[in-house]
DNA sequence: AGGCATATATTTACAGTGTAAACATAAGGT
DNA sequence: ACCTTATGTTTACACTGTAAATATATGCCT
């Protein structure tokens, strides 16, 4: 009958695989990684406690989809509302600034996206979104002008330094490690050094 | 009759904290977060599967001492063989590389130590440590000469530039984020810009 | 010394969890 | 129609965290 999303024939669900990504979301950011279960997913959708085996293999495969998902969004972010035209310093204030801003509306997942044990680190899929994530880093990473200009490792120097810059700020900026009180009017733009550009 | 660690009288093990911590820290570090268990502790102590909810109540009590003792390792590292008057600029080089150190050397424990959900967050002990581990970090994070210098807020930018850098690098390091062909010769040392120091 | 409070460790019990295996039901292609 | 495959369910089991009751040692007080 009706051949997308929601499809409810009684037995089969239609959409499982989605639903469940999506409670697991849910219950992640809700509740905390402590909290997210297969089982607890399953409930929430409705439908047998082992029926996510089917769709991800184990608990690992959902949270590797999780993670998945969570990369493919944050590109998105860093992308989004760019004119064509910007430059190469504007186009990585925005890569930055929409890093940060994920990172913070969806701490429990970013946190995931980085955690060592509880993914699938070889799964095609993941690799893929990680890939373009980094991407993304790397092109608005060139012409910092931090460093001299005539080291021969300069390109890889600049997306290790921007790289770690911002990812450590989010992760501390989302764990709370940063006093308040210091943190008025402060982002990631602000801590982030001015090269010999013009910007 | 031994009044000191190993005591061993058959029914009371007489150093039983100092040892569930241990084998927590060996099974975290060889086997993965997701093997650390409370019973797998005990077992490994050879003490019922139970004994370790009376030294430290429930698992995020043993986590947050886990954590506590990283943080406190962590501090020494970054102080380890200076001589006392070491300039400001030799101290900050030897904190960023005892810290990134500490870090490749614990992979498992220093993910711990910055998880959000796993510890206590306001345990007392476990908030000394972490002040005594930024209180390094602050100390060294002076006078960069990175951002301008009549900025009424220049040293929480400078703090917070330096804790980003350094955690976001340990933590994509540990990782394996970095491309390894691009990281031959690369440190945290390397990727700290040069301000108008003379270093 | 005896005696009692406390710390330390055990046993038992129970609800959640991940996962494997066998089974049931739907969907699709030949 | 029939068989294959995909999708869910049921059942079963081992492992985990944790609460509660119990047992054993230690320390202190008189």
């Amino acid at each position: 009958m009706d051949d997308h999303a929601t499809a409810r024939s009684g037995y089969h669900h239609g959409n499982l695989k989605e639903a469940l990504l999506e409670s697991a979301r849910k219950i992640l950011e809700e509740s905390g990684h402590s909290a997210l279960s297969l089982r607890q997913c399953a409930k929430a959708v409705g439908v047998s406690a082992t029926a996510p085996q089917n769709h991800f293999g184990n608990k690992s495969g959902l949270l590797t989809a999780l993670a998945t998902q969570g990369y493919a969004e944050l590109v998105a972010r860093m992308r989004s509302s760019l004119p064509p035209d910007a430059s190469r310093a504007e186009r990585r204030s925005a890569a930055l600034q929409g890093y940060v801003a994920f990172a913070l509306e969806n701490p429990a997942l970013y946190e995931l996206m980085f955690a060592r044990d509880r993914v699938l680190a070889d799964d095609p899929a993941l690799l893929e979104q990680v890939g373009a994530c980094f991407a993304v880093l790397a092109d608005t990473s060139q012409e910092l002008g931090l460093f001299p200009s005539g080291d021969p490792n300069l390109e890889a120097r600049e997306q290790v330094f921007v790289w770690s810059l911002v990812h450590g700020y989010a992760q501390l900026a989302t764990a709370g490690r940063f006093k308040k009180e210091a943190m008025k009017g402060m982002d990631i733009l602000s801590i982030f050094p001015e090269g010999n550009q013009t910007g």
